[in-house]
DNA sequence: CTGTTTCTAGACCATATGGCCTAGATTGCC
DNA sequence: GGCAATCTAGGCCATATGGTCTAGAAACAG
């Protein structure tokens, strides 16, 4: 673990040796521990050309800091009483300032993790690791990127495999019924799904209405469902369609 | 570049040192291209203490020699004709053999790294990396992680972050005429929402049918909609109920 | 107190939807 | 050839749904 981290402060140093062109990055800390907040400014001030430009004990209080300073990096300490961190970054974000905002935390869960890259994160440290991997996360999500440690990144994908394979269960079981439904069948179902009334499938089918008719009847029996809502709701709920799209909740 | 590399070499070399104890990982590698295939079996034998059990040319002959050698993990070329190394993977996983499966392309393509890690691979590597990054990749989902090398899981968070704002923004929309309806009217969508007839929701809220009706039309005034199945729709699809749910297309 | 909103409920009517049947044309399989 | 599945289409009828009105009771704000 030691060599490791050194061997990160070392990449580190390097990156940064060659970006010496470019103007310092501009932080603002926001920790509600004000012990721990001036302790990170200083190692930051000694131990990176960083520019700490303000630091908050409260996410409100670091929310119109944001605003007045427009600092390219948000270090954000999630843990806090009052408005809590997370909710606070979401907002950062809502914001649209191009502040690019890190996630500091003392807690390795993946589900804080996960909610804190989903919301806009775009790095999440450990106050347990070394003073060289945070120099190096600022030094890479300045630069652009996304920073996430080799350890907390295979958490994050760990948890987002899991919960992406209890989704996955429902849609790929081999009794949706929606397997039994012939191609035209399929195709009718498709434009209920988008709130067509039969007349306006028939016409986009170019097929009279009763067929139309005939059609819904047998996805009825096949789905066994009694009207066109229910229809729709199993298809939707067994992945008939719209399986680009993504919603995760908060 | 060629500095960080060495680093990541050492350090595998150095995980693989603390090892010895352990069995040595079986791997299967899956390359349609047999030149590519002979090269990686040649550096995974010189280079590591790793045991290539097999070597397949196309999907479907890797799924059997799996089944066969249960290895522990899986090299797998994502970019082949016939059956597709994504599609392969969904199905080893599927088998739920306990095999660890690398996803192995040219391409840095965010949507394909996105679709891999989603499925359940357990790390992804460009064939264009050196090979100590190979085998750390190897050595580290060997031991039970997860390992997508730094740059990119910057681009997968990128992508990650992309797609989930696009989603929040219709969501959190001011615009969401959700907003409009009073709190019966809501109760009345939600049964709606479940494929509640009229007269089921008209015993479910102790009031009479018409009542839903007027109600009902008062949704569809406020939503815009010319009808159930629709109303339905625009339910779902503007964030009205299962914001807890999970939906990521492949 | 008065106006507004919400929830309730009815009347009336038109049309869309659903249930159940028959049946011809086409295609593909045994 | 003959059977099965699929797509097509119509008839008939019952009921659910949708459109438009009116209207009373209760809660609430100004």
């Amino acid at each position: 673990m030691t060599k490791e981290l050194k061997n990160k402060k070392s990449w580190g140093e390097q990156m940064r040796r060659g970006l010496e062109f470019k103007k310092k990055a501009r932080i603002i800390l926001v920790d509600d521990n004000y012990e721990h907040l001036s302790g990170i400014k200083e190692l930051i001030e000694i131990e990176s050309d960083f520019d700490v430009v303000a630091t908050a004990t409260s996410a409100s209080v670091a929310i119109s800091l944001i605003k007045k300073y427009r600092p390219e990096i948000v270090l954000m300490d999630i843990n806090m009483p009052e408005k809590d961190g997370l909710t606070a970054i979401a907002e950062i974000e809502k914001l649209d300032l191009g502040v690019r905002t890190i996630a500091l935390t003392g807690y390795d869960d993946p589900d804080l993790i996960f909610r804190a890259m989903k919301i806009g994160a775009k790095g999440y440290i450990l106050k347990t690791m070394a003073s060289a991997q945070l120099i190096y996360a600022i030094d890479e999500v300045a630069n652009g990127k996304i920073y996430l440690p080799a350890t907390l990144s295979s958490r994050f994908f760990e948890y987002f495999q899991k919960s992406f394979k209890e989704e996955t269960q429902v849609i790929s079981d081999e009794e949706n019924l929606l397997n039994y439904l012939t191609q035209r069948e399929e195709e009718v179902l498709d434009l209920l799904t988008q709130g067509i009334t039969y007349k306006g499938v028939a016409q986009k089918l170019f097929i009279s209405e009763t067929t139309v008719k005939t059609h819904v009847n047998n996805i009825f029996q096949k789905l066994q469902v009694n009207d066109r809502t229910q229809a729709v709701l199993y298809a939707l709920n067994n992945g008939f369609l719209n399986r680009r799209k993504v919603k995760i909740a908060i």
